[in-house]
DNA sequence: TCCATATTTCCATGATCGTTGAAATATTGA
DNA sequence: TCAATATTTCAACGATCATGGAAATATGGA
């Protein structure tokens, strides 16, 4: 990941509105949402949703697929995992204290998964 | 790490010229930079540069301390961690594909660097 | 083809942000 | 105390951003 891309998703996820939204679509998991619902259970209207989901989708962070008259979005967990690798090596170089904190909470995020679904 | 915080981090991250004097400041370690220093190497005025310093402190990514007629920055390590663990946990909980090439990587960061500085 | 549904695009407006010149503050040394 | 250095604060401007109303586009069903 460039510094151009980590900026975009900064960006991205810097206001209270687009950082809900995708928190939403992440804990929706792979099979998404629907943009309409999302706008329903973000309180917003449905105008300004598909702004802040043009916005998410610019930086990466989700993607859409059409479903009929619908249109479904949902997270890009990998670019997220770039972000977060961004961070850390780039960003971080160099500082053991933050990856070894890191690799920690990892870890506890592991053991408590089903192991098929770690793709690495 | 609360929700508040971590739009505070992600909003001070989303400007080139902060995620550039960030990443100076990273690159500099614990002993950080002057803030003439930083403006000098970013090529942009002092007071711009003051602005911005200010925003990654008030986000609590870096600090100062004054030594002589200089004030000091430097990374705040920890904070970093912190928002890289909310990245995974608090916005990417269940999803161990994110979890494990982040543990990936926190790997690698760690067999290279030396066993002592790491405080977990 | 026509209508209803789902979403986006266009446009305008108010708000926030980034930058800079000028003035103010803090520290050091004489 | 005075002058020099280092940095910040203030005020103002131009630029960018977020939002929502209205119109446009795409799909599905009758």
């Amino acid at each position: 990941m460039d510094i151009k891309t980590a900026l975009l998703a900064f960006s991205a996820l810097s206001q209270e509105g687009r950082l809900e939204v995708f928190r939403l679509l992440v804990k929706a998991g792979p099979d998404g949402l629907a943009a309409g619902l999302i706008a329903e259970r973000a309180g917003r209207a449905p105008n300004t949703l598909s702004a802040q989901l043009n916005l998410l989708q610019q930086a990466g962070l989700i993607e859409s697929r059409r479903e009929g008259r619908s249109i479904i979005y949902s997270a890009c967990f990998d670019k997220v995992s770039d972000l977060i690798v961004y961070l850390m090596e780039d960003c971080c170089a160099g500082e053991p204290c933050v990856a070894s904190s890191v690799q920690a909470a990892a870890e506890r995020a592991l053991c408590c998964a089903p192991s098929s679904s770690v793709t690495s």
